[in-house]
This record gives structure tokens, sequence and C-alpha cells, in this order.
DNA sequence: ATGGCTTGACCATCAAGA
């Protein structure tokens, strides 16, 4: 089985990327962020086309998350349950014995924003529903852009980027307080290249400089951890033209 | 020290991203 999630900024602009890159990646679920559209103009058919279908949840101009699997899901959820936010950037949906959450967690802009303010309210929830989410779904994945760097590892210029949004501590606490649920940052089950970055800036050739950051993670919980057998990032979708800043990561499991 | 792209909204700049 194959998860991977994608940031693709804008479906619109980004849809022809995602059918090629999904006719050479078949997965059994991945998860998008940042549709930005409203419902009504997901692109199902397209989807369809391909051998594949769809939960999503859309929003205009903003945020907006899916699922894209070859086979419907199950008790699909929007938002977190308790946590009232018009902003879209939770679904969730079960894959056959395995609950798969995609996840937009909020960029939270500067440490002095009220988006930051917001940002770690946010995960607050995410953290409670999860915890309740892992006692009915042991095995459950969750993907997405996290908008966190853990380590300074995942980040390409640790002393310039100090303090600052994306890796500031209680953000990095943020994170290991959902790895304290049981989670396992996939990636970091396995021996990586230095460097491994999931997002570069648009601005100042940032890709080809590789200055990046790790900010969109896989989650598995320990029975999917230990069925996991690779797990890596596509920087190859980055090199396209008019291509995302975020790029897919994969998480393979022996299930 | 500042902003450096890209997208969407809407047609001229601006918010937001990270």
């Amino acid at each position: 089985m194959k998860l991977a999630t994608w940031n693709i900024n804008s479906l619109k602009v980004r849809l022809p990327q995602v059918l090629d890159w999904l006719r050479a990646n078949p997965v059994d679920a991945l998860c998008l962020q940042e549709l930005k559209l409203s419902d009504e103009f997901f692109p199902i058919d397209a989807f369809q086309e391909i051998g594949y279908t769809a939960h999503w949840a859309g929003q205009k101009t903003y945020n907006g998350v899916a699922i894209v699997t070859p086979a419907p899901g199950t008790d699909i959820q929007k938002n977190i349950p308790g946590f009232e936010d018009p902003q879209q950037r939770v679904i969730a949906a079960t894959l056959g014995d395995i609950r798969v959450v995609c996840a937009y967690c909020p960029n939270g802009q500067s440490l002095e924003s009220d988006k930051y303010i917001y940002k770690l309210q946010w995960y607050e929830a995410l953290n409670r529903w999860l915890q309740e989410e892992l006692k009915r779904y042991p095995r459950l994945a969750i993907l997405g852009d996290y908008n966190i760097a853990p380590a300074d590892e995942d980040v390409h210029d640790p002393a310039k980027w100090e303090g600052d949004v994306l890796v500031s501590p209680p953000e990095r606490q943020a994170f290991q307080a959902l790895l304290s649920l049981g989670l396992s940052d996939a990636f970091r089950l396995f021996p990586q290249p230095e460097k491994s970055f999931s997002w570069w800036d648009y601005r100042r050739f940032a890709f080809r400089r590789n200055a990046g950051l790790r900010i969109d993670h896989i989650l598995l919980s320990a029975p999917l951890a230990q069925a996991c057998v690779a797990c890596e990032i596509d920087k190859a979708p980055r090199g396209n033209e008019q291509p995302s800043d975020h790029t897919p990561v994969i998480a393979t499991l022996a299930v």
C-alpha cells in the first residue's frame, strides 16, 4: 500500500501535473492540500477518467483538502470535530481498515501574528481529536502540510531560521505532542540523505540552491509504522514548468 | 534593511503563503 501527500498550491493550475504524477505513481491515497477552489469546481471527472475517485473539502481562494483514492472511502470527516473553523483544512476517510487523515495545518505567518495563536490552538484541537481517533482506528495515518520543520536537520540554514515561524519551540512542541500520541514520522524511520526537504521558496532560486524546509510529513500509528518499508520525498515535480512550491512525500506499507 | 515568486480576486494592486 502506498500513501502520499502533496500541497499543490491551486488544483486548477496543477491538475495536469497531479494527473501525470498519479499515472506515474499509482497510490492507494493521495492527500492534497491548498486546492484553492470551492467544492463545485473540484475536477472529479478528470480523476475518474484515470481510475480514481476523491473526497474533498474545498474553499474559495484559500486552503481546501482532498483524498484521491482508487475506491471510495467510508466515514468521511471534514474538519476537526468540536473545533469551529470556516477554513477547510482537514478531511479524513477510512480505506479498508486504515484511517487516512489529510491535513493542511495553519502557517502562522509570524510569532507576533494572531494566526500564530490560531495555529497553536488548531494543533491542540488536532491532538485532542487524534487521541480519540486512535482509539477507534488503531491503524491510522495522518498526512499533510504541517507547516513545522520538526528539527534543525529539516532546515537548510537553522541559524537563519532560528526562532522564526515554522521552527519555533512551541510549534516543534506541538509536533512532538503528536508523536507522543504514539505516531511516528515515517520519513525518519529510515536513513535519509542529508538536507532532504519538501518545500522550497519560489524566490531567489531556492530550489536550485536546495534552500528548503521539510514541512510535509506522514505520521503513522504503531501498527502502520511497523509495516512501513519506505518513505521518500519525490523532488521531481519541483522541477516541472510552473511547479508547486511543495513536492510529494510517499510512504510504502507492507499491508 | 528590504524584498526577492506565485496564486486568486478581479482589471490594479493586494493578501497570503512559508
